[in-house]
DNA sequence: GCTTTGCTTCTACTGAGTGGAAGAAGGGGT
DNA sequence: ACCCCTTCTTCCACTCAGTAGAAGCAAAGC
């Protein structure tokens, strides 16, 4: 761009990316104004870029006049590659169809889940984990489900990092953690009780690919019905297992 | 930008953004080559904006050295709102648990379907209509369902376009798709026998607000299974009428 | 009517973007 | 090993597109 910008030598292409990085699960819908502030670029800025977005559909400008993510952009993601999910998801919806529970699955990026399916039907959850959104891993089944597994200078450093506390119940304390992870490697699958959400508890299993945490299996039920955690474990595992097992092969034939 | 480009005043963001339109789902995996000559612009032009891109992670390059959509646009799309599939899927779920099939959504947009959502398990069907991807209405069950209840304007518009022909069965002739358009208002229903794909035969039921289509549900099986297809039409209109009922309500809520 | 908030439009100012060309890299064929 | 072809990757002469402050408009609330 040209003259009287803020930051010099900042790309247009950068500062596109900026606005859509504006967008996330706690702010998916935005005014100009809040974007504008978001990305630290000049209002009139924002304004230009973002009605090319608009225009190209990216972004879409709702009845109350604020943006939100376009279709268009949600059409390009459905292209992006994902051949664990894609070995992942029938299975998920035969443990969806044996237990009666949603099912989810994530993957650990940098020091979040991220969740990358999920199979549901009508029941009602305390906590609907949308796909494509992240959550600390401390406090849920699939974080801890993931973290117990990585190498233990990844475990240390994550454990070394203030945690934060959704809850009163979520385990902060960096002993008390690694004890709770020593747990879940000794038995396989993970649990939470209230750590993440008032109201919900937990049960997930590792997808484990050469010793290595490549994914997790959960489900969320409310704590009413915390007595049926355990007949989740063995479906979890088992579906688990067959997850790690398809994905080893796909990865082989690649 | 600036000096020696091919198109004067042609934006940045509008290059970056045809760059990201150069993928669809025939072109998900594109060189650099490719990209340029798909967006038309010069070699170095597209090398530079394509390692923005990448670097931010809304592509990425695989193994083979081709470009992706990245992560990173999946998680922004999963922002991009869409209250019609979220009232619909749990009713997708009902009816592929109470039929055994995949089941599909889709919606018009412009004169082709686009589905936008899909509950499916292990078994494996001729054709599978990813999510945001787009097929030609005459062919497909959804496509049909959609079509026979849009205004007649529209009907005509779409009849006097050449149509397209996947297979020798495809129905082309505008007089007798209209014969076939009418059969599907009178049962409510419409039903595809390898018209879009060999081997596949396909139900699909309109999802009507106000008489108009918002949507459609559909299952597609093998042709070799086309005697179980009249099973499929009662489910699915039941479906196609609850999720109308759900989403009428849920757009008088807002 | 006044104030506040959130745009929408304008324009003086200038720095960022373009693409042809050369060279590098990789793969395949002889 | 050498040659040819394809696909990048890098460089730089050239120049036009992009920025943001400010003014004005519009809508909502008091």
């Amino acid at each position: 761009m040209a003259g009287g910008a803020r930051d010099l030598g900042r790309s247009v292409t950068s500062r596109v990316l900026d606005i859509l990085g504006a967008f996330d699960a706690h702010h998916s819908r935005l005014t100009l104004t809040e974007i504008a502030g978001r990305t630290g670029m000049a209002l009139s800025t924002v304004h230009r870029l973002v009605a090319e977005l608009e225009e190209w559909r990216a972004l879409r400008r709702g009845a109350d006049g604020r943006y939100q993510i376009g279709r268009r952009l949600w059409e390009l993601g459905q292209l992006a590659p994902d051949p664990l999910q894609e070995v992942a998801h029938p299975w998920l919806q035969e443990l969806f169809g044996g237990t009666g529970e949603n099912v989810h699955l994530a993957v650990r990026d940098g020091v979040e889940v991220l969740y990358v399916d999920k199979v549901y039907g009508k029941r009602a959850v305390p906590i609907v984990s949308r796909t494509g959104s992240r959550l600390p891993m401390h406090p849920t089944g699939v974080g801890k489900a993931l973290l117990a597994f990585e190498p233990g200078w990844f475990v240390g450093s994550y454990l070394s990092r203030p945690l934060e506390r959704p809850t009163p119940h979520t385990i902060t304390e960096p002993g008390r953690l690694a004890r709770e992870l020593a747990q879940v490697r000794a038995q396989g699958y993970a649990t939470t009780h209230e750590e993440m959400t008032l109201g919900s508890c937990s049960a997930a299993a590792p997808v484990l690919v050469g010793d290595r945490p490549v994914a997790a299996v959960g489900i969320v039920v409310s704590s009413r019905r915390v007595r049926e955690l355990p007949r989740l474990v063995d479906p979890l595992l088992a579906v688990a297992a067959r997850i790690a097992g398809d994905y080893r092969a796909a990865v082989a034939r690649a």
